[in-house]
DNA sequence: TAGCATGATGCAAACGTTTGCACATCCATA
DNA sequence: TATGGATGTGCAAACGTTTGCATCATGCTA
């Protein structure tokens, strides 16, 4: 590593000015008495070195550096893009920034980047935590970093906690189908080791108790969040002797797999089958057909975690203030995926699984 | 704001381990010598009281970060969100730190950014610049911050700057339509203030120079690269007397738009329109049909663009040492939207524009 | 026994800020 | 003429690190 030339400093500025850093740093910052003259000095001199305060060093001073952390799963899944550019917006409106990492749902990797946040120095943290263990937890709360979590909940919601209508949202959906006419419904889903993943599973199955659907396990298909994992189901769901007459799936990132099957397997949506979605990307909308899905708004969530965090930096960390717990409500945005039943059961043609384009 | 809590600093371990900072400092960094006792003691001390490095401070005596920024237009752009994925990984393996922030093309915000990148005292930034000035290179200078360019080329290219093969791949997607048989085709792209959009268009003449075909005036819509520009000059294009066979479409940002005029208007894919697209993003390989495009690998690019701003890094910001210019490859990957073309011109059966779905 | 390399430790300065305190004017008021 | 608030300025400490230098044992070599 090569000595890096040097920037201006509020040293090199007061040197210019004939004045004192103190009195630089007041005229910069526009704190306390400086006199006219002085302080255009100052100007012109930071002007002329094109001086940029050094942030690293105030919030070393300061003790805060108004730049918090957030910490997603993934980058390429559009959903917490999306996301991530909501809350963006809303901490600069606050005047904060934003430090960006993503896990790849790997626990190592999430271990490394919270503590690396931390070290950071950060004022705070929103996470959407990939392992559901709250040893991570501990640890924050042993820095005084507080921390909001966000999309998946964590065992007893130790700390402010922002997430979708997930098991609502989804009772929704399933509800939307069987308003159709359907009976038997494949539903494919993530891991449900994550609070999202189960919750919607769960509301499925309480839209289908209420309605006095009998639910048949081999309809219900647990895997992960992968478009892999959506061929695999499509595939195994439809090979049933009786297979479904929809599908609900339980995350975007799951959907072009199973569209992928429908499309090797020659199935017709919504003809042959109704396709249904728990999160809404923009593409649902150009698809063809078109994508029937539940839609969260990623602003309402992004605002309400920023003020949790906010709050809890700006009027510090009292630790008896109990941790608050906040949904954001979800719309059924019915499109054209989604229709009533065939009258005669769908029978899969056995081709092979052609190589789809990549 | 209120009073944070304090981190265990080094102080604190030093004082918990009966040793001296500068001791500790050592330990826990491993280097110069220190007793194993002493070593132990000091390593239990931080455990104890879950000590973490204060990286700000770190970097200010340090002089350097280990953490680089990446300005990007847009969070909602996948093209965009695949490549800050790349450069984030790429970045990590060489232990260094991504600062990740989007200018929305607002050159306010980018000017906003990148000053705002210098004080937080990034050991260097990587730059999708929205403003075609170079002012803001000139400022970056005087702070003594490398940078690297990508995607979009500034004029003379007065730094390290790689990009993608705009030009040739443009070419290529356009002699691609031409070996099918299509004369008239159109074009839709943004506005060629950038470089990419310039060099894409630039590639579209010169392939139908070369092949001998006319170049229509009429046929050629530039605007932004927003998905309702595609929607207007879809219509557009569609409704002229003689309306081409084929449409190239520069940008995937405007490929939504573009989609959702043709199913207003009727029009089939690729019988009646053949469709190609500059960037490839995933759902243009399970849309019906799936979209015909030209694919730049952003993991070269992020390869690319982190070995030489390392380079410069590393090895100082030698000025002497002339800027570089790196393209990297593109892959025309055809898929089912392109054909040749109908052998009766086409005719837009004029429907109300109904009311898409969200 | 003297000399000296090696290992182990601590002091203090430095990175670039902010800010409490002290001091020095100046002018108005009592 | 004192008194004292308001204004203007600078010194120096502090934030949490790293690191050059000095110091001091220890054990080995000559």
């Amino acid at each position: 590593m090569v000595e890096r030339q040097r920037r201006a400093s509020l040293k090199d500025v007061a040197a210019q000015a004939h004045t004192s850093i103190a009195t630089a740093s007041r005229a910069l910052s526009g704190t306390g008495y400086v006199a006219e003259t002085t302080r255009n000095r100052i100007l012109d001199a930071a002007k002329a070195l094109s001086y940029q305060p050094n942030l690293r060093a105030r919030g070393l001073r300061q003790r805060f550096s108004r730049s918090i952390g957030l910490i997603i799963p993934n980058l390429l899944n559009a959903y917490y893009t999306a996301l991530a550019d909501a809350i963006s917006q809303q901490l600069a409106s606050h005047g904060y920034h934003l430090l960006l990492s993503s896990t790849r749902d790997e626990p190592t990797t999430e271990q490394d980047t919270v503590t690396d946040m931390v070290g950071q120095a950060v004022d705070g943290l929103i996470w959407v935590p990939a392992s559901s263990d709250g040893g991570l937890l501990d640890y924050l709360a042993s820095q005084h970093t507080p921390v909001v979590i966000i999309v998946r909940r964590l065992p007893n919601d130790p700390v402010d906690t922002v997430v979708f209508e997930d098991s609502n949202g989804s009772k929704a959906a399933t509800q939307h189908l069987i308003s159709l006419g359907h009976q038997r419904i494949g539903y494919i889903g993530g891991d449900v080791m994550f609070s999202s993943n189960q919750l919607r599973w769960q509301g499925h199955l309480d839209a289908l108790h209420e309605a006095g659907v009998p639910v048949d396990e081999t309809l219900i298909k647990l895997g992960t969040n992968r478009s892999t994992w959506g061929t695999m189901a499509t595939n195994d769901l439809l090979r049933l002797p009786s297979p479904p007459t929809a599908i609900f799936v339980a995350s975007n990132a799951i959907m072009p797999g199973v569209i992928r099957a429908l499309r090797q397997l020659d199935v017709r949506v919504p003809e042959d089958l109704s396709l249904i979605c728990f999160d809404d990307v923009e593409w649902f909308s150009f698809s063809v057909p078109p994508i029937t899905a539940i839609n969260s708004s990623s602003t309402a969530l992004a605002e309400s975690a920023v003020d949790l965090l906010l709050t809890r930096i700006e009027h510090g960390d009292a630790p008896e203030r109990p941790p608050v717990f906040l949904e954001v409500n979800f719309e059924l945005v019915v499109r054209r995926s989604t229709a009533p039943p065939r009258s005669t059961p769908l029978s899969v043609r056995e081709g092979h699984l052609e190589e789809a384009p990549i």
